[in-house]
DNA sequence: GGGGGAATATTAT
DNA sequence: TTCCAATAATATTCCCCC
C-alpha cells in the first residue's frame, strides 16, 4: 500500500471515528445522568454474592464455558470453604476490597453534581492523543491451545478422553478437560474443592516434560510463520502474521486455521485462535470460539473495532482482574462503552495510568510490539509446608530455600543487591521483608545471612509458606565494577580522616547502607548498639544468630520434655508490628 | 511536599 | 478427616527523610 492511499485512508478513519463519538454523545446529558444513576442502583450490592464471585475463582468467568448450574456450583464451592483459615481470609480481603470502594464512592459522592465539562474536556483531548497512536497496519494472532496439559495427558492415555480429569494435585490444579469443566471444575482450584463437585474426577499429576515436548513442536509451527514469535507459556503465545501475509494470498482467517491444523497435525492437539490489530484484542478474541476455534476483528476498520469493544465485559480485558472489575461495577462501568460515557468520573477518581489503560480499552488500542529479552528483574523460590513456628525448622526451611535460589541464581549468570523474605501465616497474611545491601551477592551463604537477619526481625511467627527473592539484579561477569564499587563506597575502618571529598561523593551517590563515618548499628538479633564496619557487623550478626539458633534448640527440647506446648519464641520484644 | 525505597495489592499463567 | 500453588511483573500505598 502506498504512503498516498495510507494518508487517505487514515483521514477517512478520523471522520468515522467523530461520527461514533457524536452518536455516543448525542443524548442530552440530564438523560444520561439518570440512566447511568439506574445502572449504579441496579449494581447494588450484596456482600454474600461478591464473598462467593471471590470464592468461585478468577477463571469463573473468564472463560465462559456454558453456564452448566452456576449458582450450584458456586454454592458447593461455598460449603467446601465455609469456615476454613483460607475462606476467613478471603472474608478480611473482601471486606478490605469493599472499604476501598466505599472510599472511592464517598469521593464520588461529592462530584457526582459537579459540572464535569472541565474533566471532559481534558479527557477528549487524551482520547484525540490516544488515537494518534492506533495502529491498524498489525496483523496480530494470539494462539492459545485448549485444556493444554489435561490434552497431552489424553494423548498417552485415550480411555481419560472419556471421563472427567484434571491435571494437578489435591491442593491445586493446573487444568482440567472438558468434561469436568461441566462439573464446574477449572484451573486455579483446589483438587479437594473439585473433587466435591466431581467426586468421580481423575486427578492426575504434572509430567512437564511431556507439555514442554508437545510445546516445542507447536512453537515449531509457529516459527514458520513468525519467527520472532512471542510466547507467554508453554500453551499461549502472540504471532505478528503481517509480513507473512504480504507473501500469499492468504486471508488471515485462511491463514491462522493452517496454522491451527498444523498445529494439530504435528500434535493432535487442538488450539484456539483470536485475530486483531494488537495483542490485547487478539487474546480477547481467542477467548470467543473456544475450544478448537478462532475470530478473526477485522484489523483495519476503526469502526467495527469501536463497535466490538464497546459492548465488550470490562472483566474480559487482560489486566482487568476481579478487583478492578468491582470498582469499576461500583462505577457504573460494565462495559467498555460504559468507559466513554463515563469519562470525566473516572479521570477524577481512577490514578492516570488506571485511567489512561480504561480509555485505551474503551478505544481498542492496544500494544502491537514484540520485543522479546527483557531481562529479567526478580528470582524467587517459595514453598507452601504444614504450619510451623519452630525457629529450628524455620531456618532448615530457610537454609533449604536458599540453596535453592543459589542454584537458580546460577543457572541464569545473576546476582544482585536485594534480597527479601516471604512469610505467608497460617490464617494467609503475607509478611514480605527486604533488604538493600551496597554490593552485590549470589552466595547461598550470603543470601542466607541477610534472610536470617530478616527472618529473625518477624519472630515468632507460625506460618504455612516462606519464599525468598532476589531482586535489583545483574548479570554476574561485571562483578569487578560491583567490587570497586562496593570498595569505594565504603570508607575504610581504620580510616577516620575521610576526606570531605568523599563525603561528597558519598552524598551524591546516596548508597543505602553505607554512611560516611563507622555507623552505630543496632543489632537485629540481641539488641545492642555496635560500632563496627560492615563486615564485622555481619559476622556480630552471624554470631548472635548461632546462638540463638542454639538457645532455640535448647529450648525446643525442654518444650518437647515438659509437653507439646506450642510457640517457643514469644520471649522475644516482637520487633516490629506491621500496620495493615 | 516530594523523591525514593519498602511493603502491599493485583494480575496472569 | 483434612485440604487453596509457584513465579514474575507492575501498580499503588505507606513512610521516612531532607
Amino acid at each position: 500500500m502506498s504512503d498516498q492511499e495510507d494518508v487517505e485512508h487514515s483521514s477517512q478513519l478520523v471522520e468515522e471515528e467523530q461520527d461514533f463519538f457524536l452518536d455516543d454523545d448525542s443524548g442530552d446529558f440530564e438523560e444520561q445522568f439518570e440512566l447511568l444513576q439506574e445502572k449504579l442502583e441496579a449494581v447494588a450490592v450484596d456482600n454474600e454474592a461478591s464473598l462467593r464471585h471471590m470464592l468461585a475463582g478468577p477463571s469463573t468467568n473468564k472463560a465462559g464455558l456454558g453456564n452448566i448450574n452456576k449458582e450450584q456450583v458456586n454454592k458447593i464451592i461455598y460449603e467446601a470453604s465455609k469456615g476454613s483459615a483460607f475462606f476467613e481470609h478471603e472474608k478480611i480481603k473482601d471486606e478490605a476490597i469493599t472499604k476501598r470502594i466505599d472510599a472511592i464512592l464517598s469521593k464520588y459522592e461529592l462530584i457526582k453534581n459537579q459540572n464535569l465539562l472541565f474533566e471532559q474536556r481534558i479527557t477528549d483531548n487524551m482520547i484525540r492523543d490516544l488515537e494518534q497512536t492506533r495502529d491498524l497496519t498489525q496483523c496480530i494472532c494470539h494462539v492459545d491451545m485448549d485444556a493444554f496439559y489435561a490434552s497431552v495427558e489424553e494423548l498417552e492415555n485415550p480411555e481419560l478422553k472419556q471421563i472427567p480429569m484434571a491435571v494437578g494435585g489435591l491442593s491445586m490444579l493446573c487444568t482440567s478437560n472438558y468434561l469436568a469443566r461441566a462439573f464446574g471444575v477449572r484451573s486455579a482450584m483446589p483438587g479437594f474443592i473439585a473433587l466435591k463437585l466431581c467426586p468421580q474426577l481423575k486427578l492426575i499429576p504434572l509430567h512437564f516434560p511431556k507439555y514442554i515436548d508437545a510445546s516445542n513442536k507447536v512453537r515449531a509451527v509457529f516459527e514458520k510463520y513468525d519467527p520472532n514469535f512471542l510466547p507467554m507459556s508453554l500453551d499461549e503465545a502472540y504471532l505478528n502474521l503481517t509480513e507473512y501475509l504480504a507473501t500469499t494470498d492468504m486471508t488471515p482467517s485462511q491463514l491462522v486455521e493452517k496454522i491451527r491444523t498444523e498445529i494439530f497435525e504435528a500434535t493432535q492437539l487442538t488450539a484456539s485462535a483470536g485475530i486483531a490489530c494488537n495483542k490485547t484484542l487478539a487474546k480477547v478474541c481467542s477467548d470467543i470460539n473456544k475450544p478448537n476455534g478462532q475470530y478473526y476483528l477485522p484489523i483495519d476498520s476503526k469502526s467495527t473495532i469501536l463497535n466490538f469493544v464497546k459492548d465488550l465485559k470490562i472483566r474480559q480485558i487482560p489486566g482487568v482482574g476481579r478487583v478492578t472489575e468491582r470498582v469499576l461495577e461500583s462505577l457504573g462501568v460494565v462495559k467498555c462503552g460504559d468507559i466513554y460515557l463515563r469519562r470525566a468520573v473516572l479521570y477524577k477518581l481512577l490514578s492516570p495510568i488506571s485511567f489512561q489503560f480504561m480509555l485505551r480499552n474503551y478505544l481498542g488500542i492496544g500494544s502491537t510490539s514484540f520485543s522479546e529479552e527483557v531481562e529479567r528483574k526478580s528470582q524467587s523460590v517459595e514453598r507452601t509446608f504444614s504450619a510451623m513456628s519452630n525457629p529450628t525448622e524455620l531456618l532448615s526451611k530457610l537454609h533449604e530455600l536458599c540453596q535453592l535460589l543459589e542454584k537458580d541464581l546460577e543457572k541464569n549468570n545473576l546476582m544482585g543487591r536485594n534480597i527479601a523474605i516471604k512469610l505467608k501465616s497460617v490464617t494467609y497474611e503475607v509478611r514480605i521483608r527486604s533488604k538493600t545491601m551496597p554490593s552485590y551477592i549470589w552466595t547461598a551463604k550470603d543470601i542466607e545471612r541477610i534472610t536470617k537477619e530478616l527472618l529473625f526481625k518477624e519472630l515468632p511467627v507460625n506460618i504455612r509458606l516462606m519464599g525468598i527473592r532476589m531482586s535489583a539484579m545483574k548479570q554476574r561477569g561485571s562483578e569487578d565494577e560491583s567490587v570497586r564499587k562496593y570498595f569505594t563506597k565504603l570508607p575504610l575502618p581504620e580510616n577516620s580522616s575521610a576526606t570531605a571529598d568523599n563525603k561528597m561523593s558519598n552524598r551524591e551517590l546516596s548508597e543505602p547502607n553505607v554512611t560516611e563515618t563507622l555507623p552505630s548499628l543496632t543489632c537485629p538479633i540481641c539488641n545492642r548498639q555496635l560500632v563496627l564496619d560492615n563486615e564485622n557487623f555481619n559476622k556480630h550478626v552471624d554470631e548472635c544468630l548461632s546462638k540463638v539458633e542454639v538457645k532455640a534448640i535448647l529450648k525446643d527440647q525442654l518444650d518437647r520434655e515438659r509437653l507439646d506446648s506450642v510457640s517457643s519464641t514469644s520471649n522475644r520484644p516482637s520487633a516490629k508490628r506491621v500496620k495493615r
